[in-house]
RNA sequence: GGGUAGAUGCCCGAGUGGCUAAAGGGGGCAGACUGUAAAUCUGCUAGCGAAAGCUUACGUUGGUUCGAAUCCAUCUCUACCCA
């Protein structure tokens, strides 16, 4: 049957643009995997696509939540589950496309049965240091604390916080995901957009120069509120900064061209484990959209 | 025309005789990563080499010294000040 579509790669690849394309010859519709374009409001900013191009085929999960809430890829594939089974009910192709690695490897291996991050634990443990925290994990859960890169703060937090939320060893819980994923992976079918790296850094900066062109400053203006989350948006605290003074038009742009640059640069990283999916294009095609 | 300060690796910047292929940061490259992921973290980053090592490097040219990014002279350029 219609089994979905994935397009991934690298942020100001193509991805959407091919993604329409793709849905037209396939007479599919356009599923978002994007953490940032999920977004209400931030629709410039996250370069999500054009009202015209919204206009010539179905597009799904884009703008669906308020900017004061926070997206987690659990959240995401509750989202997305539905609308796919829903596209696929009407007998079209679900294309799925977006650059956000963890939210499309959630949706199309699962997610491990561990729970949810809570706020106020979250809080608690932020106050922590990080060697309080790595002493905790190494108390409740060392097989798991050997696994895990001490260094990094978010991920001997996570590992914590799965200890003490489920009362059980966050290595355990792993292990019983880790176990299906490469039959699953057989089943998938989707590509990778590949750019050389200087033809990505330049699309990136036009980019950054259009978003500043066309609203951007505008859009980030009217967010009021926005959750801890949603404020991580690349360009987000840049043009804050530019509209307050703090920062000139030009450098504003050169720090959102690096942070993007960077992003980019580990989202390739992410999809070449995903072997997958199939490097776009394949051979020497011209490949020019 | 006179004076002062400065010129360091892709960029910024520390270093004021040997421990310096040169701190630190940025950028770049590579990697990790199942519920904050546009996040977070790790490694590498003069050339050749698997390595030992060799070569080229701190504006120019020359000098002092066993030894110079560091001291002296010269020239070039930059900034500011006085004319």
């Amino acid at each position: 049957m219609n089994e979905p579509f994935y397009i991934c790669g690298p942020t100001a690849s193509g991805k959407s643009s091919l993604a329409l394309e793709y849905a037209l010859t396939l007479d599919g519709e356009i599923v978002n995997a994007d953490a940032f374009q999920l977004y209400r409001g931030l629709e410039i900013v996250s370069a999500a696509p054009s009202a015209d191009e919204r206009a010539r085929v179905p597009h799904h999960l884009y703008g669906v939540l308020e900017p004061t809430e926070s997206a987690d890829a659990q959240l995401y594939v509750k989202l997305a589950k539905p609308v796919i089974a829903e596209i696929q009910s009407r007998g079209k192709t679900p294309i799925i496309t977006g650059g956000s690695g963890l939210y499309l490897k959630f949706l199309t291996h699962g997610a491990a049965p561990l729970p949810t991050g809570d706020a106020t634990l979250r809080a608690e443990m932020d106050a922590k240091s990080l060697e309080e925290l790595v002493a905790g994990l190494q108390e409740l859960d060392p097989v798991e604390a050997s696994r895990t890169a001490l260094q990094n703060r978010r991920f001997v937090s996570r590992a914590l916080e799965i200890c003490i939320l489920s009362g059980r060893k966050a290595s355990d819980l792993r292990d019983q995901w880790e176990s299906q994923t490469t039959a699953i992976s057989s089943q998938l079918r989707g590509i990778v957009i590949q750019r050389s790296r200087p033809d990505l850094h330049t699309r990136i900066a036009l980019r950054t120069v259009s978003m500043l062109e066309n609203g951007a400053l505008e859009e980030v203006n009217a967010l009021s509120g926005v959750s801890s989350n949603c404020g991580k948006a690349i360009g987000f605290r840049e043009i804050r900064s530019l509209i307050a003074g703090d920062l000139d038009r030009a450098t504003c742009e050169e720090l959102i061209n690096a942070a993007t640059r960077q992003y980019a640069k580990r989202q390739e990283t992410w999809f070449r484990r995903e072997k997958w999916l199939v490097p776009y294009p394949t051979e020497a095609d011209n490949f020019n959209p």
